[in-house]
RNA sequence: CGCGGGAUAGAGCAGUUCGGUAGCUCGUCGGGCUCAUAACCCGAAGGUCGUAGGUUCAAAUCCUGCUCCCGCAA
């Protein structure tokens, strides 16, 4: 079973390693050009790619992956796995392979058709989310599904522990996927057009969080942000990030958007209720826990 | 030369404008109070103020080079 795998984020590199478990044969690995990262501009390897190089993968980058239907021909796979590539992939080489593709997309589809579906699901409030395997289309994410397992989203849960949930998910999925596709067991299930919603990659203006919301909306927006790209307040014209909170049920009619210490615990105050924030980021400053912010820059900020 | 903030006790910060051998909140250690405590009170230890050089009677503070960190923009 000789097998190209396109990715391009840690997500999917949980997809690639549970290909090459499985013991298939794992030709080829296509993933988004290399690119200059952080303040230093450092040229860095995608995460697929690290992935890929580690096991002696050969990979396949190009800036323009409808001109990549030669290289897909030269590796001759008889399936294509997709997960978070990051580029529309034209259907010649979708369906080249004799299996066809199958996409690994963390949503239960057609709810949240998009590039960040994990975000979106917090963010949104969903108490439900999951992954899909399913067939690539030309519109995004749109493609009939054979496969989906669902997942269970706790009020705890942040955008890093959703992401490692449903990338375990994910694998198990493919996993037991693959085979069932080969055996001709796979019965692909087209969307229902009339529940589809979008998960369109974050914003920059979706990175402020504000604060004049419901309490529960704006604790969604803020884990749902959590790890990357990190939402943030602005309180004295100074940007805050926020890092990591917890839910409470603590409560007080002091101004919306402002800090308050209570138990030595820190609250930002929202419609309705307040947030405890337990590590921040002044801007400038590294960042740090609720204690320390505290003791040193935060004292300026809370009434 | 993209813009800006920063490097001071174990941690987070103040002090730098107007040079005169360092202070706050917390942590640590010791003691006290208490049925008890993460609470409260008393006390102690702990810093060549990022690095190299310059100006000066005197530099955390002024000047110059260097290293590293962070926010933004890409």
């Amino acid at each position: 079973m000789r097998i190209v795998f396109m990715g391009t984020p840690i997500f999917a590199t949980a997809i690639l390693k549970q290909l090459i478990d499985d013991k298939y044969d794992v030709v080829g690995v296509v993933s988004q050009p290399d690119k200059k990262v952080g303040r230093k501009q450092i040229v860095t390897f995608t995460p697929v790619k690290e992935v890929a190089v580690e096991y002696g993968i050969e990979t396949f980058q190009p800036i323009k992956i409808k001109d990549g239907l030669g290289k897909i021909k030269e590796w001759n796979p008889d399936l294509i796995v997709t997960c978070a590539y990051g580029q529309m992939i034209p259907e010649s080489i979708l369906n080249y392979p004799v299996h066809g593709s199958l996409n690994v997309h963390a949503s239960l589809l057609p709810k949240l058709r998009g590039g960040a579906p994990i975000h979106k699901a917090l963010i949104y409030g969903y108490e439900e989310t999951g992954v899909s395997i399913m067939r690539m289309v030309k519109q995004m994410d749109a493609g009939a599904y054979m496969l989906q397992e669902k997942v269970t989203i706790q009020i705890e849960d942040n955008q890093p522990s959703l992401h490692d949930k449903l990338q375990a998910c994910g694998q198990q999925a493919i996993a037991k996927a693959i085979p069932m596709l080969i055996e001709g067991k796979a019965i692909f299930v087209a969307q229902d057009e009339a529940q589809v919603s979008y998960a369109y990659n974050i914003s920059k203006d979706e990175e402020y969080v504000d604060c004049n919301k419901d309490v529960l909306e704006v604790y969604n927006h803020i884990r749902g942000l959590i790890g990357w790209p990190v939402g943030y307040i602005i309180i004295q014209d100074k940007k805050i990030k926020i890092h990591e909170v917890a839910y409470s049920d603590v409560t007080s009619n002091a101004t919306i958007n402002t800090l308050f210490v209570e138990n030595k615990k820190l609250y930002l105050v929202c419609l309705n209720g307040c947030i405890e924030l337990t590590q921040l980021q002044l801007e400038g400053k590294t960042k740090c826990n609720a204690t320390d912010f505290m003791n040193g820059a935060g004292r300026k900020f809370i009434s």
